[in-house]
Order: C-alpha cells, then sequence, then structure tokens
DNA sequence: GTAAAGTGTATGTGATTGTCATACAATCGT
DNA sequence: ACGATTGTATGACAATCACATACACTTTAC
C-alpha cells in the first residue's frame, strides 16, 4: 500500500479515489473535529504538496474543492484560511442518505451485526463531535 | 440531473462515481436487503444494458466486480447468479472505518445534529436488515 | 515605493481510466 | 449439430488525474 502522510493527514496512491479528493477528505475531518478552527491558516499548497510528496496543483484542486463547499476560504496571494464549519450548498435529504446506505450496505455484507455496527458509528460520531464548541 | 433508471436501479450519468461502480452498488444492496436472494439469476448483461441505456461492458464489469467480492457467480455462457449474501474478502477494521467516517464528517459538516444522524442511521440499518433471513 | 519572497492560478503534457462499438468464445435449447 | 443466448476480449476515443512549468496577486523588507 503506497500512502504518504504528514502526521496529520495521510493519502493512499494506489487507492482508486483521486489524490485532491482525499486530501479534501483529511482536511474536512480535521475542520469537523475542530482541529482546524475558523480562522486558523491552512499550509501554503508548496509545503504541504512538498511534505505529501505530491505536486503544488492537486493540493490546490482539493483546496478549491473545500473553498466549493464553503468551509474554507483561499485568496490569490494570501492564502487559504478555515472559514466555517458547516458546509453552505445544502443537499437534499436523500444526497445525504444514498452514500450512508452505501457504506452501511457493505458493512452488512461484510458480516458485522448491527449491533456492532452501531457501536462504530456512535464511536465515529463521538469522535466527530468532540471538539465541537 | 442525467439519470438512468429501471425501476429496481438508478443511476446517475452526471456522477463522478463511475457507472459500473453505481451499478455494483445498486445490486449490492439489493442483495443485502435480500431482493435478490441466492440462486437467483442475475439479468443478462445484454438486457441491463439495454434497459439502463449503458453499454453491455459497463453492466459486465460491474458484475466482474461484485464476483470479485464473491456476491455473485459469473460463468461464461450462462449468467450470473447470487452466490452469497456475505463478502469474503475480510477487511481491516481501518479500512471499514475510514468510508464510514468520511460519510459521518460530510453528515455532520452539512450541520446535522447528532440525534439525527443516529436516526438516519438507525433507520437505514433496519432497512437494510429488514429481509434478513 | 519598490523589490524580493511568498502565496494561489493558469496552461499544457503524458498516463490512466471509463465508456463504447465490435468481434470472439462458451453454454444452452431444440 | 445448429442456432440462440450468454459472458469475454480487443481496440478506439474522450475525460480525468497528476505533473512540470510559467504566470499573477500579496505581503514583507528595506
Amino acid at each position: 500500500m503506497h500512502t504518504l502522510d504528514t502526521g496529520f493527514l495521510t493519502i493512499d496512491t494506489s487507492a482508486r479515489k483521486p489524490i485532491y479528493e482525499q486530501l479534501a477528505e483529511g482536511l474536512r475531518a480535521l475542520i469537523a473535529r475542530g482541529e482546524l478552527r475558523e480562522g486558523v491558516a491552512l499550509p501554503p499548497v508548496r509545503q504541504l504538496a512538498g511534505d505529501l510528496g505530491v505536486n503544488l496543483n492537486t493540493v490546490a484542486m482539493a483546496y478549491r474543492l473545500l473553498q466549493s463547499e464553503g468551509l474554507i476560504s483561499v485568496k490569490h496571494g494570501s492564502g487559504a484560511v478555515v472559514s466555517s464549519r458547516t458546509t453552505t450548498a445544502e443537499q437534499s435529504e436523500e444526497e445525504m442518505r444514498k452514500p450512508l446506505r452505501s457504506v452501511l450496505t457493505q458493512l452488512v455484507l461484510s458480516g458485522l451485526p448491527k449491533s456492532e455496527i452501531l457501536r462504530l458509528v456512535s464511536e465515529e460520531l463521538r469522535f466527530l463531535t468532540k471538539g465541537a464548541k
């Protein structure tokens, strides 16, 4: 498994999912958990790219994606800053359910009992909302 | 939103996710819920492809993917049959957690309260394990 | 104030991937 | 056996991803 890591972020270059997507996902998690709070500056694209060993444009793409979700504010010449802890673009309930259903289906098919799945979910949720203000 | 539909399966051609992946996902869900039970034959690739308006190879790719997960058995000349209700390849706990965390993160960032998320999860889980034997 | 350093952005290239059209091969029914 | 029905393999084309490089905006130092 080809993985790149900075301590805060881990990406798997052999995964089907694009690097810039994995990066956005990792940053999203950090923002959700409050490890990157509103107003905090994200590392410059070159620095993060260098740390991970990927191209700076790949990082830039992740930043633009997060910006389009309303989570960060990117400004040419200055940098990127966490701007919010909630996404702006609101999605329909069905759009939220579909990925959830997909993940739960996988867990069910893997043979995990319902109770164990619920335990996993609760644990992850607790972790995610730990740093809530 | 460009969507193709057969009543049982719905795919979104404008989505980032490949069609064959969406197809596999939909079929996985049908198997998990027990709407496609062990021994039942899947539609021929040409039929499903025709119904959806996609290429037969796209459907064939989905079938091969499901076969590699141990859910169905595909045989040249005969067809594809549901072979199991649990995936064979077992994944580490971390491999199962990662997609779950990603989905939950999205839900949290969308502003949904923890209680509401748990309700969603329970509801989907109940639906998924409804047709359990 | 202006230059240099530091920041994100735009452009173009090669490799990979997704979807398709078409031809091939295995199995089943009669 | 033969034809019909099924999955499979091959090759073409477009879209996407990650990269190298050059560009443009902001801040800092002096």
